[in-house]
DNA sequence: AATTAAAATTAGACACGTCTAAAAATATAT
DNA sequence: ATATATTTTTAGACGTGTCTAATTTTAATT
C-alpha cells in the first residue's frame, strides 16, 4: 500500500485515468468513451470499465453504462492539479536541467505524482511562475484555472511572429520525412516573414535560411510564439 | 531462470526494502533480522519474509531461513543508488527550493524512486556535485562509492570548529525540552569556542550567544562542520 | 426491421504486496 | 536439558489493478 500524503486518497492509477479523461473530454468535460480512454492509456477497455466504476463511486466522474464517463468538478480539479504538476516539472527539466523539450515527457509522467502541495508551490516560484510549459501548453494555476493554448498553428499567426516549433499536428511518416528533408526540426526557431493571401503559403526563416512552405505544411506545425 | 541482461526493473517496494537492509546492515552488509526490517519499515515480519525470498531470487540479497538477509553486491549497489537519489533530492529541496532541512525527508522518500539516470546526473551537476546532504550524510557517487559520515558529534570536533546542528542522537522528550529551554534548535550554527578537558564540557556560540554545555549534551548533538 | 459489426461490460483469473493466525525453528531461562 | 519465550516462517486471505474470453448492449448496414 502506498501513501503519498495524509489527506490524499488518490492513487497513481486514478490520477492517470483522470488526466486521460480530461484530455479527451476537453474543458467542457464532454463524455468520453471507454475505448478512447483505453487507446490513450494503452490499456484494455475492461480495465477502463473497472476504473470508471471506482472513480464514479468516489464522485470524480459521472458514469453511465455504455455511455462513457465525464469528469465532475472534483474530478477535473484533480486532473488539472496533476497536469499542473506535469507541466511545471517539464519546465523545470528544460529550464534548469537543460533537457531538450522533447525528452521530458516520460520523466514528468513520474514526477507529476509526487504529493506535496508545498513542493509544487515552491517549484512554481523557483521557475518564476511560468504560464506555459516547453511545449507551449498552458500551466493551470493553483486554483485550477487554465488559459487558452499558447501554442498555435503556424498558419494562424500573423506575419512577423517569431517562436519555437513545438509540435506537429499530424505526425505521419511522410510529414516527418518532409521536415527532415527541409532540415526543419522540432525545437527550431521559426520566423514568419511573409504570407501569401492567395494560397496561404508562407515565407519563413528557419535555421537562418529562408524557405517557402505551403499552407498544408503550415497547418500541421505548432509554434509557441515568443512573448 | 535465464535473463538477457538482468533488465528486471526494481519496484518501489523492493527499493525500500533494499534501502532499509542497507541502513541496518551497514557498509559491511551484515546480516539483518526479519524483525529489525519489519520494525524499521513499519510492516509485519511475514511481509519481510515474503520480500526476502523475492529479493533473493533476484540475486539482490543472500537469504537463509531463520538467519536473516544480507545484501549482495548488486543489492547494495541498488540501495546506494536509491540513497544517492534521496540525498540529492534533499539537497535540491533545501538549496534550491528553500525548504528547511527537517521537512524534506517525506518528499525525498517519494522522489528517490523516480527512474531516470540522466535526471539524476543532471540534478547532481545542477547542485554542483554536492558531497553531503543537508543532514550531513554523505551522498554516494554514481559508482556507488560512499564517504564516511560528514556529521560528527559535537563532542568529537576540535575547538574552533563551526558548523550547523543537523541532528540529535537521542531525541527523547527531556532532551528536546532542554534544547528548547536553551533556545537551541536544529539548523542553528554552532561554534565551539573552548573545551574543558576535565569534564568534557564545551563553551559554544549559538545564535550569537555564548553558553556552556555539558559533555552529556555534546555527545547527543550532531554537527555538520563547514568546509 | 433484421442482421451484422462495433463497443462496452461481466466473469473469472492473476501478480503484487500486504495482512492475520497458526506452526515451526531458534534462543533463553530455570 | 527441558520448558518457556521469542523469532521467523507458512498458509491462506484480501485489495488494487490488470488481463482474457465470453456476453450483452448499442450502432451501422442492408
Amino acid at each position: 500500500m502506498y501513501f503519498y500524503g495524509n489527506f490524499s486518497t488518490m492513487t497513481r492509477s486514478e490520477e492517470n485515468y483522470l488526466k486521460a479523461i480530461f484530455h479527451l473530454g476537453g474543458l467542457e468535460h464532454k463524455a468520453v468513451s471507454t475505448n478512447a480512454i483505453a487507446d490513450r492509456m494503452e490499456t484494455k477497455p475492461s480495465s477502463v470499465t473497472d476504473m470508471a466504476k471506482k472513480l464514479s463511486e468516489k464522485g470524480l466522474v459521472a458514469y453511465t453504462k455504455y455511455k462513457g464517463v465525464s469528469l465532475s468538478k472534483k474530478g477535473s480539479q484533480t486532473a488539472l492539479s496533476v497536469i499542473r504538476k506535469h507541466r511545471l516539472w517539464e519546465t523545470f527539466l528544460v529550464d534548469k536541467l537543460d533537457f531538450m523539450w522533447d525528452e521530458v515527457h516520460e520523466i514528468a509522467e513520474q514526477l507529476e505524482h509526487i504529493q506535496s502541495e508545498k513542493l509544487i508551490d515552491r517549484l512554481d516560484a523557483f521557475l518564476g511562475f511560468p504560464k506555459q510549459d516547453p511545449h507551449g501548453d498552458p500551466i493551470p494555476s493553483k486554483k485550477g484555472e487554465i488559459q487558452k493554448e499558447y501554442k498555435k498553428l503556424l498558419a494562424d499567426v500573423p506575419v512577423a511572429t517569431e517562436g519555437i516549433c513545438v509540435g506537429v499536428k499530424n505526425s505521419s511518416a511522410p510529414f516527418l520525412r518532409y521536415m527532415d528533408k527541409n532540415s526543419m526540426a522540432l525545437g527550431d526557431t521559426i520566423e514568419v516573414l511573409e504570407k501569401e493571401e492567395f494560397d496561404g503559403s508562407l515565407q519563413i526563416k528557419i535555421r537562418n535560411k529562408q524557405i517557402r512552405i505551403s499552407n498544408d505544411i503550415a497547418t500541421n506545425l505548432f509554434i509557441r510564439p515568443n512573448e
